[in-house]
DNA sequence: ATTATCTATAGATCTATAGATAATGC
DNA sequence: ATTATCTATAGATCTATAGATAATGC
C-alpha cells in the first residue's frame, strides 16, 4: 500500500531558525528546500506530468527541477512508475475523504449534490496537487492503477446516489439516471480543462458556484430551486 | 497549408476487381489495404495517439501496424509531428463544416443550441476519425497549434452566439455567459471520456439525446420546454 | 526515369544499476 | 555505520538520414 507522506519516519522536533545538519552526501547544486525530498520530487514531478504528460516527461527533468542529479531519484522511488503512482493517488485522496465527511451531514438529495459537485470543482481548480483529468494519461488504466479507478468508482458512486435519491423524492427529473451521473461528474472535472488555460480571468468560487447552479439545475424538477438550494448549501 | 486528404494526385479509374500494378517496391510484409497509404498512417497512428498519446506512440509502432518498416513512414510525412498535425486537423474539421450549414438553418436560438450540443456528442460518441479530448495531448499548445485553436474557438464562438441570442430574447437565464459556454461546450466533449470506456452500455443516439436534454434544462428559463425543442430540432 | 519501398545506421536520448564518496551519528 | 547523494555507464530505445533496390512507365 502507498501512503500519500511518503515520509514515515519520526522527525525530531526542529527548533524555529536553525539549520538543521542534513546527513549524507551533499547535493552538486544545492538549491535545497525545506520540505521532505520525497514530496519535493513528487511536486515537481506533478507539475511536470501536468504540463507534459507522463511518457512526456523524463526522470532527468525531474530530477533537475527538485535539483537532484537524475539517478539520485532511485533512492526515494523504486522507478518511474512509481513516482507517477504516488502523485496519482494524493490527487484522489483528498475528494474521498471530502465525500465521507459529507455523509455524516445527511443532507437532503438536491443540497448533498450541490456541495458535491461545488466542491469537486473548487477543488480541481484550486488545489495544487491536482494533476489533471485522468483522460489526459493514457497510462492509467484500470488494469495498471486499479486502487486509483476505485477511488474514483467512489466519487461516481456519490454522484448517483444522491441522484437516485433525489428522483424517489420527485425533486429530481432525468432521462437516463447512468448517463447524468456521468455528465454531472464530467461536468466538474471538464472545468480544469478550460480553467488551467484562463486562471485570471475566473474567480475559482464562482466558477464552483456557477457549475454547481448548471448542473443542478439540469436535474431540478423546479429548477428555480436552486437559489434555496445553494442557500442552503452554506459557505465553502 | 495541410489538406485533410493527403494523397492529391490524380486517380486513375480503377476497373473492379481487378488488382491494381503497385509501382515501386514490393513491401517487406505485404498486407497492404486498399486505402491510399497516408490515409492508412493517419488511421492507424490516430488509434495509437489516443491509446497511448503522442510521446508514447513510437513511430516504429506506427509504421508496424500500417504494414511498413520505421524509416518509410518519413516517405509521407516529414517527420512524426507532422503525422500528428495531420491526425488532429482532421479530428476538428467535420465540426466546423456542420456549423456552417447550421448556420444556414436560422434556427432559433434553443433549437439550434439543441442540434449543436447534440451534434458535437453523436460524433464524438461515433466518429472513428476522433482523436480524443485536446487535453489528453500536452503537445497540442496554442503555440504549436494555432490552426486547430482557430478551429476550436469557432466552436466555443457558437456556443456563445446560442447562449447571447436566447438570453436576449428570454429563453436561456444563467449566471455568466463565458462560463457557462464553456460548460456546455466541454459538456459533449466530456462525454469522451466516459463513452469510450462503455461503448456497448450505451446506445450513442440516447447518449447524444440525454446530453443536449440536460445541457438544454441547464439554462432554460422554462426547462420543460426540452421536449418541445427536441421535437422541433428534428432528426439525426 | 520514377516511385515506393527497403536496409543500415548515426546520434540522441532515456531508464536504471553499480559502486564510489562525503556528510553525520555513535 | 548509516545515509544521501554522486559519477560512470550499460543497454535499450527512438527519430531521422543516406543510400540501395525492386517494382512500373515510357
Amino acid at each position: 500500500m502507498l501512503s500519500s507522506t511518503v515520509n514515515g519516519m519520526a522527525k525530531k522536533a526542529q527548533p524555529i531558525g536553525q539549520t538543521k545538519p542534513r546527513i549524507g552526501r551533499p547535493r552538486a547544486s544545492a538549491n535545497e528546500t525545506d520540505q521532505p525530498v520525497a514530496e519535493e520530487i513528487l511536486a515537481v514531478a506533478r507539475r511536470l506530468f501536468r504540463e507534459k504528460g507522463f511518457a512526456g516527461t523524463s526522470t532527468r527533468e525531474i530530477a533537475d527541477a527538485a535539483g537532484l542529479r537524475q539517478p539520485s531519484l532511485f533512492h526515494y522511488f523504486k522507478n518511474k512508475k512509481e513516482i507517477f503512482r504516488a502523485v496519482v493517488t494524493d490527487t484522489v485522496e483528498p475528494v474521498i475523504t471530502f465525500i465521507r465527511t459529507e455523509a455524516e451531514r445527511d443532507d437532503p438529495a438536491d443540497v448533498a449534490l450541490y456541495r458535491l459537485v461545488r466542491h469537486d470543482t473548487y477543488h480541481l481548480c484550486t488545489n495544487e496537487n491536482v494533476l489533471g483529468s485522468p483522460f489526459q494519461f493514457p497510462e492509467l488504466t484500470e488494469e495498471s492503477h486499479p486502487e486509483f479507478w476505485g477511488m474514483r468508482d467512489q466519487i461516481t458512486d456519490a454522484y448517483r446516489h444522491h441522484l437516485r435519491e433525489g428522483e424517489k423524492h420527485g425533486v429530481f427529473v432525468f432521462n437516463n439516471l447512468e448517463i447524468v451521473t456521468q455528465l454531472l461528474f464530467s461536468l466538474g472535472e471538464s472545468t480544469l480543462a478550460w480553467y488551467q488555460k484562463d486562471r485570471d480571468r475566473f474567480d475559482p468560487h464562482q466558477v464552483a458556484d456557477t457549475t454547481a447552479d448548471l448542473g443542478l439545475r439540469a436535474v431540478l424538477t423546479h429548477p428555480r430551486r436552486v437559489s434555496t438550494i445553494r442557500r442552503q448549501s452554506g459557505a465553502f
